[in-house]
DNA sequence: TCATTCGTTCAATCGCAATTGAACAAACGG
DNA sequence: CCGTTTGTTCAATTGCGATTGAACGAATGA
């Protein structure tokens, strides 16, 4: 879903942890650099894939997972996939119009502007679909 | 899906190319090598997203997509998502077989036992409908 | 038969994102 | 106050997959 590796692995550890954990916990047990813990777990937070916890006796932050997994997906469809279907429509706006430029400007036969047109088209059909379908299934898990 | 990015493009580039196109044809208007095109193609044909077809008067191989994109994602369902849940889901099988040795053991405590076995069976719950649902969208595309 | 054109393979290289260590600021405790 | 602990930031490094160039075998046509 477009995030690193370590990341992955941090909300794995969390997921299966019974108890929060600290950063220094989360970078020992998983052998990495306290940085990588600190960017992930924030990361993981903006995500509200994990959330900080408060642990009495211990002034440093505690991370635990928020076990609802299908927010997570719900999450990384809206912080991954919609953005990118957004850009990607747009782009094929700007081609289609490119496109149409092409053949006014007699740059390439009718014919060939048709067949181009043709694809373009169901590809945004495509793509719509997708789109609309996406949410549904989250709701079917 | 898995694949390179010059192999997104060469599909890309036929998928628009209203007449087929020879290796030596993608390599210069992708501006890569032909050694990519060469196995960017390979990899297109056996995902069944690009055809071989005969030029006359050309002994160069040329190729054309197939423009059925539905095609095209079931290929990568089968060869991307497919193998990695299966993989996934053998993996949770060998981690639940662990933490219930584990248990036996001594290792852990039945409550940390009962709690991240609850965990792992949610997400081999999950994985299970999305690889029931994924076949089902395929076909409301 | 031989020169040339094609496509493929593979070891070497490259590019880019992920990771890290060190420097820093903030919060804390004594 | 001052030393210590904690989390973050950022430039430098690393690691890994993608890309390439060169070498090769197969097919073609003269």
């Amino acid at each position: 879903m477009g995030l690193p590796r370590s990341t992955g692995q941090i909300y794995g550890l969390l997921y299966l942890a019974p108890r929060p954990l600290s950063l220094d916990d989360i970078a020992e047990l998983l052998s990495i650099s306290k940085a990588s813990a600190s960017t992930g777990t924030r990361q993981l937070v903006t995500w509200q894939a994990v959330k900080e916890v408060w642990v009495p006796g211990d002034r440093r932050d505690h991370f635990e997972a928020l076990g609802d997994l299908r927010e997570l997906l719900r999450a990384g469809y809206r912080n991954f996939l919609q953005p990118k279907f957004g850009k990607s429509q747009r782009k094929l706006d700007q081609l289609m119009a490119a496109l149409d430029q092409d053949r006014q400007d007699g740059v390439i036969t009718g014919e060939d502007h048709a067949f181009c047109r043709k694809r373009l088209e169901s590809l945004g059909k495509l793509q719509a679909r997708i789109d609309k379908i996406l949410p549904l299934v989250e709701s079917f898990l």
